[in-house]
DNA sequence: CATGCACCTAGACTATGTCTAAAATCGGAT
DNA sequence: ATCCGATTTTAGACATAGTCTAGGTGCATG
């Protein structure tokens, strides 16, 4: 994983210290965030970041692609650092989401349907995250 | 469909104007209505009807099992007669959400999770409905 | 130093949903 | 019919998520 720096650079965003400690944070973490949780995280070492900024920020990513938003937690947006293709799983006692892998899991039949052109899809799965 | 006055009968429940109002509304319509839509409708046949009121009887109709509450919409919950499995579909352009039935499409890998007890799942689905 | 630009901040504002206190209504007993 | 206690409804306050705006800060350039 590149610096959340060099990332900022690349996408030819100024890199304020504000605009990298989101990045830092979002774009590491495997779990998904709520926006609230990004302000609390970025306030620890930019204790006036704004809740404006953060929004702006990671609408920002979220447009360049380097992030995704869903709307899962209880209506709640939650930003997703992986951005490639894969499924959900909503853990019903704890409420945090899991990222499952593309290919765990087989869709079919969403070419044949009749009255739709399905252009993407994922499947959500809810239940008990297993103890090992 | 049973008439709503029975409906809410059979459920122990009070069958007050209010109530029937939204459950005629929200049992009947193939849509999948947010809050204030059923709002406006319950409102055209009984004016004085409350925000509370509505919020109230759909999470009633929900605990009792006759109505699915989803979070789809750009975060905001809509209600779903539907209760049998299925799958839905969001038109990007119009943001209508339709159910496609649970045999339409196959979901197969999720029992083989290492990882997670899958209680339920349902596919999500974006694009654009076909005009006929 | 003055100007302009990009950015940030605080807070106002909107929207969805919940909660509360008081008024209205209901059902049963008399 | 009337009273009474319980249920329901209402209006509005409140909570939360997210957007928008006005003003301020800092930096680069002339």
């Amino acid at each position: 994983m590149k610096a959340a720096l060099d990332l900022l650079r690349d996408l030819g965003v100024q890199p304020t210290p504000q605009r990298i400690a989101v990045a830092r944070f979002v774009l590491r973490t495997g779990r998904h965030p709520t926006a609230d949780e990004v302000l609390a995280h970025v306030r620890r070492t930019c204790p006036t970041a704004s809740r404006a900024t953060v929004y702006n920020t990671l609408n920002l990513l979220v447009d360049r692609g380097l992030l995704r938003v869903q709307v899962l937690r209880g209506g709640r947006a939650v930003y997703d650092a992986n951005t490639e293709r894969h499924h959900h799983f909503i853990d019903e006692r704890t409420g945090a989401i899991h990222d499952v892998p593309w290919h765990a899991v087989t869709v079919g039949g969403t070419a044949a349907l009749d009255d739709f052109e399905v252009r993407d899809y994922q499947v959500v799965m809810r239940g008990r995250k297993r103890k090992h």
